[in-house]
DNA sequence: GCCTAAGTGTCAGCTAGCTGACATTTTAAA
DNA sequence: TTTAAAATGTCAGCTAGCTGACACTTAGGC
């Protein structure tokens, strides 16, 4: 998926950080925050998009039990918040920094749909952007209705390839570091820790893949 | 949800059919489909999006194994296709007449964007009806992470209920007259057909529901 | 009006995946 | 450096829900 936005040679945050347009740019700022921060609030009421210029950012929220469910942890150059500009007027999530040097640009969203309305290409990036949630929410959706834990695992694994995987010049193997712990990724796919972790291994053991704390390898032939 | 759209007095179709635009209005037709005939298919160009004007049209897809996989069931006034305005380029599902008289208003994503651009309360309308199916999905998918079938259905009934229910002046009774098989039902919300039977069975059992094959009824205390 | 296909109801196995329980390892805060 | 908390690994039950099989009912095309 965003290999097509390289295709394109379009990065959104190039695209869309205000910065960019002069009669935007009087007065607009980066935020700064540190890890545990919070960005917004569960409620909080949803005036702005935000692109990460750096960091990392997890996206939650917390069940009745108050136990925390993550939605997706994002990095430098994703967008989040977007939901501000389709009328959504409360966020049903939370938005945090897990690293101590996040920054962060905020665009009310009267800005964006101003922008929007100027300039055809940013319109133009939005909505495929948003069409892309969409899918990506429905193909979620699809595999938890139809296939098993270790498909939904494997599909899982093949989607963080592409946002932060790169292939090992050396056997050609896939590597990713990212920030998921096994209990993030049973809850992403609709799974218990356990049988996640039992899964994992068990695909270590068939040498699907390879794995410790910090990265993630998707042998050759996969993916 | 649908309740908010009255509210506003907004209806989808009256604002965004393209009849109420002088401009737009010169070649611009409605088009007519008997029972069985296909709206799109899988795969066709996604250039077009359609408002409901009279019918029912089914929204789904095919399995690898060939089997018929329902997404919804459209009826008068709602919008389907609005895919095609976000940049995808492709159906990835099929819209299929399922009455004998169903009548349509095409409308070409070009045209709507240029709607949207001349015209901020339809842009904002568009904004908002993408951002609650978005909601609705993101919803759909947390029920099915973390919800049991038996909730998974009454939530499901609960969402009929909106957009097909009535209230029954005699007993308070919430009268759903609506168009999904038992079979559509089980896999809208992730289930066999099976247990989705006996779940509904238990149901009318406990007096939490009344069904036959016409309608089903929420009783009062419940939804 | 008949007949076939689709929809509905029910049951007896079976199994994927859940739960709780516990040990070990790693991380990061004090 | 110490230590508590978080993350990972493993296992033995257990159960919600699946599968296949079959009977009955209804609708709609001919």
């Amino acid at each position: 998926m965003r290999a097509l936005w390289y295709f394109e040679e379009v990065n959104l945050f190039k695209i869309l950080c205000p910065h960019k347009y002069s009669e935007y740019k009087a007065g607009h700022e980066f935020n700064s925050y540190k890890k545990s921060d919070y960005i917004y609030f569960e409620d909080d009421a949803a005036t702005k998009l935000y692109l990460i210029d750096e960091g990392k950012v997890k996206i939650g929220y917390y069940t009745e039990e108050g136990e925390e469910v993550i939605k997706a942890i994002l990095t430098k150059g994703e967008l989040f918040g977007e939901k501000a500009i389709l009328g959504i007027e409360k966020r049903n999530e939370f938005a945090q920094s897990i690293d101590n040097q996040t920054l962060i640009c905020p665009v009310a969203k009267d800005t964006m749909h101003d922008l929007m309305r100027d300039n055809a290409s940013v319109s133009f990036k939005i909505y495929k952007f948003i069409g892309l949630r969409m899918k990506k929410l429905e193909r979620r959706l699809q595999l938890l209705l139809f296939k098993d834990t270790k498909t939904r695992l494997l599909e899982f694994f093949k989607d963080l390839c592409e946002d932060y995987g790169y292939e090992c010049p050396d056997n050609g193997d896939h590597v990713i570091k990212h920030p998921y712990s096994q209990k993030d990724i049973a809850t992403l796919i609709g799974t218990s820790r356990q049988t996640l972790n039992s899964i994992m291994n068990e695909l270590k053991q068939d040498n699907v893949i390879e794995f410790n704390r910090k990265e993630l390898r998707l042998r050759k032939n996969i993916a």
